[in-house]
RNA sequence: GGUCUCGUGGCCGAGCGGUUAGGCAGUGGUCUGCAAAACCAUCUACACCAGUUCGAAUCUGGUCGAGACCUCCA
């Protein structure tokens, strides 16, 4: 039951029952970041959508190798194949080399996905790591007819290539469609046809990343390093390949087209494609003025933040909705999601110190069964927490006594619970540090004295105690029998 | 202009033919020395107009509105 698994495939535009090459392994390719600059939010977004999945695939028992790129190179600026590399232009504003460049973002890339424990792939290949592997595909693709020389340069054909194969069935576009919307050539150009994309680009001599060719000291074309990175470590077809809503046209469908021009097959058997994060309905981007980084949001420093927010609230927050539809950023929604995340915390924290009975009232099998059916239905995260919060109910319901709870219903509901929570959703457990000990001694003792003074009546005194606690951020909460503590951050 | 997606209650956001989504906020109770937390109850919905159906937020057509892609973007 618990890998009756259905995926939304773009490709098909259908939910479809996944079921791998080679069971029980997978393989997925995730676009990663072009490293010239930080991250967003945005940004974040797409990379913990595949997050979940892949820790989903490994929950239910897939081993997966998950392949996800570093791109360092070929990645231009504005205008289609005539703009200059990002990384390049990066380096000659900051007077550093591409390399410093591409080092600094990656590190930086990295710390943020630690930050919202997004777990690192199994693989995370670069592009300039795979130049040799760029050409040797580059002359399949030639061999095969589907790309020309033009001036040390080498484009993808892609009017031959329609001519026998379909370019376009990704995104949903007929290729008339596409040579009415563009742009006549100025003359100028290398390309017999504005569609054709480059492989290879001829580099001038003041370029700064340049490698050797059969056609000229160049640097290989963006589409080309995904094709080339995801068929040398998961083979020429393999199961999942994600990224981006906004990837799907021009990038995605190029490396379609390289692979079966290349390799003749069809390289993708599941296509996954994240949503949007928008700000007031727009989608979040530098351009746009409106992406914060993680480090302004954790902060609460940018116009657009009332206040900071902890990175698990975020990462609640994006999972409250599900990958596939657009996400609106606002305020009020982290608000929401900042006291929804305590309280499923708090409710992870009582379930640990409930009493079972010998009565029951509770049926743990059956929101472990719906929490699996969420999860297998695409991935369904908003679902998933709603039935985590049935549970969060059940747990504060036998706290304060108003349900029953036997030893077997809560030892699987606890486990429910915690291995959604963490291991699937990914929250962070709270860590104790090496003062742990001293800390909860110490909390012990205060609310000891606490409970002497309200015993006494001495209001004065348990309130001081109270309020005192709670500018260092320290909660007390009462219940009939016992008061308890939690540190937020 | 072309292709596509979406319009759900105060906010965010699921559902996509018949059942309370869920979280946050609001209201009324219980508990409490007070407060908080928690529990119980409860109020706000499916852009608009037609059609299909015993029955539509969910399907079809139209209207209006928003967005994405078509150029770099997660």
């Amino acid at each position: 039951m618990e890998k009756q698994l259905y995926i939304q495939n773009s490709l098909t535009r259908e939910k479809e029952l996944f079921t791998p090459i080679s069971a029980p392994n997978v393989g997925m390719y995730v676009c990663g970041p072009t490293v010239y600059s930080d991250v967003h939010l945005g940004n974040v977004r797409t990379f913990l959508s595949f997050d979940i999945i892949f820790r989903y695939l490994k929950f239910i028992g897939y081993k997966v190798r998950y392949v996800r790129n570093i791109t360092d190179v070929g990645h231009l600026v504005g205008e289609g194949d005539e703009g200059e590399d990002k990384i390049a232009r990066k380096a000659k504003l900051d007077n550093i080399e591409p390399m410093e460049v591409v080092q600094k973002y990656t590190n930086g890339f990295r710390g943020v996905m630690r930050l919202f424990n997004i777990q690192d792939p199994s693989i995370e290949p670069s592009a300039t790591g795979h130049i040799i592997e760029q050409i040797e595909m580059i002359e399949e693709i030639i061999k095969n007819g589907f790309a020309y020389e033009s001036n040390g340069s080498v484009y993808f054909d892609v009017k031959k290539y329609n001519s026998t194969h379909d370019y376009g069935t990704l995104s949903g576009r007929n290729i008339e469609d596409l040579i009415s919307n563009t742009r006549e050539l100025d003359g100028q150009s290398e390309k017999r046809d504005s569609l054709d994309f480059a492989l290879w680009k001829r580099a001038d001599p003041h370029h700064l990343m340049r490698w050797n060719s059969p056609w000229s000291i160049g640097f290989p074309g963006w589409h080309l390093e995904c094709s080339v990175m995801s068929t040398k470590y998961l083979g020429e077809t393999f199961d999942i390949h994600g990224g981006g809503m906004d990837l799907k046209f021009p990038h995605h469908e190029c490396e379609i087209a390289q692979n079966i021009g290349a390799g003749g097959k069809s390289p993708v058997n599941y296509w996954i494609h994240g949503n949007m994060l928008t700000v007031n309905g727009r989608k979040m981007a530098k351009s746009e003025g409106n992406g914060f980084t993680p480090e302004e949001l954790v902060t609460g420093n940018h116009k657009l933040l009332e206040k900071g927010y902890s990175p698990m609230t975020v990462r609640f927050f994006m999972l409250q909705s599900h990958y596939g539809s657009t996400l609106d950023f606002s305020n009020e929604a982290l608000q929401a999601a900042e006291k929804g995340y305590k309280k499923l915390v708090n409710a992870l924290k009582t379930v640990t110190s409930l009493h079972p009975s010998d009565e029951n009232e509770v049926n743990a099998e059956e929101l472990q069964a719906k929490c699996y059916a969420a999860m297998n239905d695409d991935f369904n995260t908003p679902i998933l927490i709603a039935h985590l919060f049935e549970g969060v109910k059940i747990i504060n319901s036998v706290y304060d006594g108003s349900a029953k709870i036997d030893d077997k219903n809560l030892t699987l509901l606890n486990k429910v619970m915690n291995l959604f929570s963490h291991e699937v959703l990914g929250f962070v457990k709270e860590t104790s540090n090496s003062n742990g000990h001293v800390i909860e001694g110490l909390m012990e003792l205060v609310i000891d004295l606490r409970k002497q003074s309200r015993e006494d009546k001495n209001w004065g005194v348990s309130d001081k105690i109270r309020d005192q606690l709670a500018q260092l951020n320290i909660k007390i909460n009462d219940s009939k029998e016992e008061s308890t503590w939690n540190h937020e951050e």
